[in-house]
DNA sequence: CGGAACCTTGATGTTACTCAACACAAGTGG
DNA sequence: CCACTTGTGTTGAGTAACATCAAGGTTCCG
């Protein structure tokens, strides 16, 4: 590795320029006025930062805010009561993971931080100012929320009926489309904070059977995955190898490589 | 029409009693006034009747009306190049189960017919000047729409995380919640019009480890399982088995047992 | 009566899990 | 500076929970 670690987050003045990314991510999914613009950029929004491991909201809260995801990755995950884990989702900047708190008060899963990640926290009240005043706005809320859910049939379908290699690429090329998507895969290649572990908790897979597969992938040329970075090497045949159909992302403009 | 709202007034003309479980189940997860009950009486449906097997709607579709239950159950499953199959919703009187379709053009999976069902189609554009005129109603809307996906959450941990007979006996519990909700499950007794192979489809198992399964929980006298009809003999310990909290389907009212 | 759809049972096979150990890097406190 | 810890990746051996394959049984229905 060269020069990647960045100890210390750059601080950001009052106004985080990655507050754009809320715009560039609605702009991928509906039409944005440049009025809505200035509204989304003149949201109330208190900015938190988090360690990895430390949770931004938990399952049994009932929020009063929404948090979005400014810099860093966050996932959705529900704890069983004997400790087995399910990741449900990854979210990156622009996400915002628990809108559906706007209409659901009480939390039934738990967002975590994968990484170092700073969070914009905008109060309900703001949030449904916001979509009155602007409805456009709310609609494209709504299909986020939406496409969240269809991400989350897909992750589903992975994994009741695709074998381990199958879901492992299938997960690849998802975060390979929807990262390009906000700009953040130069390249065909990836950051993205999960380990090993965390990569099984989502597929539903063991951390060995992860590793195994991972290996094999690199025999076969496929992809590198080292120090969290995802290469693509043979874009073809990885999405052979996950039967992948990008259909359920539901992306405006296409992103394909 | 001013007495409308009494309860026993069955005076619905000739339009189908079942369009009132669109309320019924509304009524379940947000307030709906008497204005807002009757405009949805007075949507503009088409009924449409589908033998088991056949599809209401199918991946790849770009529908322009929504269709909504009466009498029957519908599920949400989606192909695999292979034929390998996963279905990912149950639905029962009173869903729309395409929803999503309002702001999500293109369909990315099907919705089939479990058994003789009977549909009503609602014009997108009837749906969105209802929620025009409602807000309420599209609020109420968008939070169906969250809980079908806290739903499909909830069973990517299962096919994730649980093992076969947690899968099992946590499906037979959520079943039992839901339709009790809609007053479809009498005396902890259900109709569901699933095969052992349709179960398997929708948990990620294989119909013969199904099939076994149910006859452990025959055996341990939790459930009997026989013509499409679900007893549940032993709620207590069916929850224990489950590992089961109904949180997840944010029911307004309890229906526990 | 024959067939179709579904359920049941047994035998066999395999994917992926568990357990356990070790390697390696980065961070931490002494 | 080192010894120690902690988190992560890697490898091997043994095993369990499933799947698959195949056959027979039941029920229902035209």
């Amino acid at each position: 590795m060269q020069q990647h670690t960045r100890q210390h987050g750059p601080s950001y003045g009052d106004r985080p320029p990655e507050r754009h990314r809320l715009v560039r991510k609605l702009q991928g999914i509906a039409d944005v006025t440049s009025e809505e613009r200035q509204a989304l950029l003149d949201l109330p929004m208190t900015v938190r930062s988090y360690a990895r491991g430390e949770d931004l909201v938990r399952e049994g809260d009932v929020p009063n805010e929404c948090c979005l995801i400014l810099e860093g990755f966050t996932f959705r995950y529900k704890l069983l009561p004997d400790g087995r884990r399910q990741i449900m989702a990854f979210h990156t900047p622009g996400d915002i993971p628990d809108l559906q708190s706007l209409h659901i008060g009480v939390m039934d899963h738990s967002i975590g931080a994968m990484m170092p990640t700073q969070a914009a926290f905008i109060p309900h009240k703001s949030m449904r100012d916001l979509t009155h005043a602007y409805p456009g706005l709310l609609h494209a809320f709504w299909r986020d929320t939406l496409i969240d859910g269809a991400i989350s049939r897909e992750w589903l379908i992975g994994v009741g009926r695709r074998d381990a290699h199958e879901r492992i690429a299938h997960l690849i090329c998802e975060m390979l489309r929807r990262l390009k998507a906000v700009d953040l895969a130069p390249n065909d290649t990836f950051k993205i904070p999960a380990t090993q572990a965390d990569v099984a908790d989502a597929l539903g897979l063991s951390n060995v059977h992860v590793n195994r597969v991972l290996q094999d992938f690199r025999r076969e040329g496929l992809i590198t995955w080292t120090n969290y970075t995802v290469s693509i090497l043979d874009w073809e045949r990885l999405q052979k190898r996950a039967l992948f159909d990008a259909t359920y992302l539901h992306q405006a403009h296409e992103a394909a490589a």
